[in-house]
DNA sequence: CTCGCCATCTTGAACGATCCAAATTGGATA
DNA sequence: TATCCAATTTGGATCGTTCAAGATGGCGAG
């Protein structure tokens, strides 16, 4: 067993002092180049790595960020935050910092997680994921002056703190936009209940491009839960009335599996697009709108270093473009 | 900005020294019971909470266990992993003890990153996900002493590491067994190549179920790449026999559904069984054998916890059922 | 020749917890 | 009342790093 090597280990072995070491790691400018590299040696040849427990004690940065990891809150839309966390963990360890998982079951304990990884472990921001109207977690957080950054826009003030969001409206455009080149009038649009930003904001999206192409939206959408269920029944009500959409934009791949389901039961023939490019879309052939969540978490990273490193207070929000992914289905 | 509470700031508001407020914390029973419902009411009065830093430089421990996170090989069998993670960290915040990220393109970095890991975190233990034959990293892990476990066997030797696993054979078993309890009799296997534990696992149980109902399982299975494609294709050929199978249990939910396909397009009846369960598999309606991977995410914890814990130096290995989930391929 | 300045490097203290050894307390015993 | 033992409590050292301030040496200006 070696014994362990501290940067006085290294200091000695060098024949320079602790605090040059130091200064070679931290701030290599001010130290000679000829001293610098010798120092340098004698980290590589004893494998040397600075203890963070001993550098957060003093600089109070752990260097650590934490991501909330969901219970999969429905089967077919989860599997997008493990290609999230990914991303994630991938950029923090290029911009040296790593990535930490907690649990809570709802929002009070997940503030009371915040206490506690900052207090015990001096965390140096957080990552959300998603946020309600008037989150409590947000609001907790700017109010201690943690650095968080989310993934989905603040929906009452966009300036309140950082976030990255995906361009959901230019989703659900892109794709009516493009049954719209196929020839396709009746396009409908399966949605959840207003009042979620995300639900309202892909929904915009197909209401404006088809107003743009001159046609009339009324009476072409329904509010639904998400699940397959509802997504088959509302894509049944819709195909049953007196001029039928002949192709249908869904919230979700949920509601597009169901809507599937109904124009095969129908027998008829309508074009079907989902939202978020889950591994079942792939797997049954659904087009579907894709999000770049490499992309979102790797900005996600970029906007919370950037606080942390104190390059900047408030940086720029991120507004990221999804793609369509063309199928089978339209 | 309220003042840092630290052991020295509970001591002096509940009148007694540091080291009576640590031993509150790390040793109750020699404190006097009076003595210690101060301190604890102190502790909770000023919201003090243990720094993790500092009593890891003295302590070497830092109550953190590190978990890969993978690009997501393959969309349809993905998804299983942040059930997994969710289950990890679920535990192992409950046996006080942090769940940290890392990713690694190649096993050799893989190491690397331990060593970055160990040495500048202290981690204190790892949690591997699928093991190969004569995998370096377990021998590395080994040799430095390091604390971990797997979730899959070491299919060289049993003995060599603390693993949990979900007993694949025992599925696939099941899956046969209530096929031939369905009347069939030629029941086919689409699985991977030999060479693979986990594949030769999942096929031995289907060979062994049908053998013990007197049925000959010459003939009726297939090896091939894990995708939808290879599943079609090999149960395009499975069917183009002689004596076709009346039913087929797959060693993965991917080829399952490439089975699937190809039974709806040769027109016939058959029933099809995937693994897994994944979200593609409840959305579509296929019947999969189920792993319990929150369970085995806690008993990973629990293996771990014991060594690291000083209970046990190399705790019993566990083996879980999988369940056969019935939907309406079979 | 002396002084000051700059660049470079060194020294002592501190972060907040735990460990170790020594000191104190209280009660029982002689 | 003095003594002893066990149960608690106390003070000092320590983990490995960074911060703040001090020391060194060379060089040009007055």
């Amino acid at each position: 067993m070696a014994e362990k090597v501290t940067i006085a280990t290294v200091a000695r072995h060098a024949r320079v002092s602790r605090q040059t070491v130091s200064n070679v790691l931290n701030a290599p400018h001010i130290v000679r180049e000829e001293t610098r590299q010798r120092v340098q040696e004698a980290i590589s040849a004893l494998g040397y790595r600075a203890s963070q427990a001993a550098r957060q004690m003093r600089t109070g940065r752990s260097r650590l960020i934490a991501v909330r990891i969901e219970p999969t809150r429905d089967g077919i839309n989860g599997s997008v935050l493990d290609r999230f966390l990914h991303g994630l963990t991938e950029t923090a360890e290029a911009a040296g910092y790593r990535t930490m998982l907690y649990t809570a079951s709802d929002t009070e304990r997940e503030i009371t997680t915040y206490d506690d990884l900052l207090s015990a472990y001096d965390l140096d921001g957080f990552v959300l994921t998603g946020t309600d109207h008037g989150d409590p977690r947000t609001a907790w957080l700017a109010d201690r002056g943690v650095a968080f950054v989310t993934f989905g826009r603040p929906w009452d003030d966009p300036a309140a703190h950082p976030w990255v969001d995906v361009d959901g409206a230019a989703g659900t455009a892109q794709a009516t936009d493009h049954l719209l080149a196929h020839g396709h009038r009746r396009i409908g649009f399966l949605g959840w209940p207003a009042g979620s930003g995300v639900g309202d904001d892909r929904r915009s999206g197909w209401r404006a491009a088809l107003r743009a192409a001159g046609v009339d939206p009324a009476g072409l959408d329904r509010e639904t839960e998400d699940s397959i269920a509802e997504g088959e029944r509302s894509m049944r009500d819709l195909l049953s009335g007196a001029e039928p959409p002949t192709a249908v934009v869904c919230a979700s791949d949920s509601l597009a599996l169901g809507a599937l389901q109904a124009v095969r039961a129908a027998g008829v023939e309508a074009a079907v697009v989902g939202f978020d490019d889950t591994p079942v879309a792939a797997a049954i052939g659904l087009t579907s709108v894709s999000q770049p969540l490499g992309e979102a978490a790797a900005r996600c990273v970029d906007l919370l270093t950037a606080v942390l490193d104190g390059h900047q207070q408030t940086p720029a929000p991120v507004l990221l473009q999804p793609s369509l992914v063309r199928r089978h289905t339209a």
